[in-house]
DNA sequence: GTTGCATATGCACATTTGTGCATATAGGCT
DNA sequence: AGCCTATATGCACAAATGTGCATATGCAAC
């Protein structure tokens, strides 16, 4: 139930609805957490219930009504209570790993495609990182909230960086199995 | 459902009952996929239904009779038609990202001690994938399978080097904080 | 004028994964 | 005698997540 946290978190920005939330998610925690609008919608009413948000309908004309969620003082217990708690490590189960253990019964023109595909996808992210990084954090004053977010997307770079060089180096190895077999 | 082709690429090494197939994913698979052995006796179910395996009864006295299953061809198609189609990246769901993420909302010590036992599981990682590295594939000539585990163990050593590069990053940014703050 | 998009919320079903519990035998330790 | 461990398999329930479908309005484009 961790999204659940996901969406406390983006409320300490400041009130949002589902529908708002959904696109938060699209543009700073989706990096790493993808979801659609409905999972969304049914925690925010498990958390309703739990009494960890408020909500509040807001009538529109032109659109329809909107309900605000507000992040409630046991919201905010709740996640420095679950701060304190170390998360588990997440399992990288990638199958491209489980290919990559039975190589000789895989496709293996298949799997340098894949890896291309990634190759190209590492390297847009992390270009796109690097100008997030640029534009926003190289060489300005910290405060708390900036600095941890400042570490996950260092985080994110290495991650990348990573990859990228890893993909380089597998396709140079599936190249050379090709040669020589 | 890619538990039922981690459990067929198991089997590509040679049939195995159910139970060896958990220590099998325990030294092997287990680095980055881990899960009980409830679960694969009910894969192992499911993929002979669907004609993937063969299960075959090995009476034995002084332990309980096995079921040893074996890749069928078909399980075998089933393999090279999955290993065509590219793999969904992993979402990174890391709940840590989420604490770095409202860091002003956090318990930071709590943080602080969570990013240390990290680094210390990332250390031992890296040595152990290290370990292998010397032990099994250095400077020996690959055939097509064991080039593909090699392609593996770098990257888990790929990752771990980065993780704990991060780590150590990440506890200097948090002590810049607290001196600062 | 109708097609498509942005706004806005949600139900219901299915799949995947996790976990507690159950069972059975043999051998070794205390 | 009682308890733990290794061997060996499995059911049943719960939680988390994914996905197709449903609804309603207004505005812009073609």
């Amino acid at each position: 139930m961790a999204l659940a946290e996901a969406i406390l978190v983006c409320l300490t920005e400041q009130p949002m609805t589902g529908y708002e939330l959904t696109k938060a998610f699209d543009s700073t925690v989706g990096f790493f957490w993808r979801t659609g609008h409905q999972q969304i919608y049914r925690e925010l009413q498990r958390l309703k219930t739990e009494g960890a948000v408020d909500a509040r309908e807001v009538v529109q004309n032109g659109k329809p009504n909107k309900l605000v969620y507000t992040l409630t003082p046991a919201g905010r217990d709740r996640l420095r209570q679950w701060s304190t708690i170390p998360t588990e490590r997440p399992s990288a189960r990638d199958d491209m790993l489980l290919k990559l253990y039975a190589l000789d019964s895989v496709d293996k023109d298949a799997l340098r495609q894949e890896i291309l595909m990634r190759l190209d996808h590492h390297r847009a992210r992390l270009d796109l990182y690097e100008r997030i990084f640029g534009r926003r954090y190289a060489g300005k004053e910290t405060t708390t909230r900036e600095t941890g977010r400042l570490m996950g997307l260092k985080f994110g770079m290495m991650m990348e960086r990573g990859l990228i060089a890893w993909c380089e180096e597998a396709l140079g190895m599936l190249d050379q199995l090709d040669r020589t077999v």
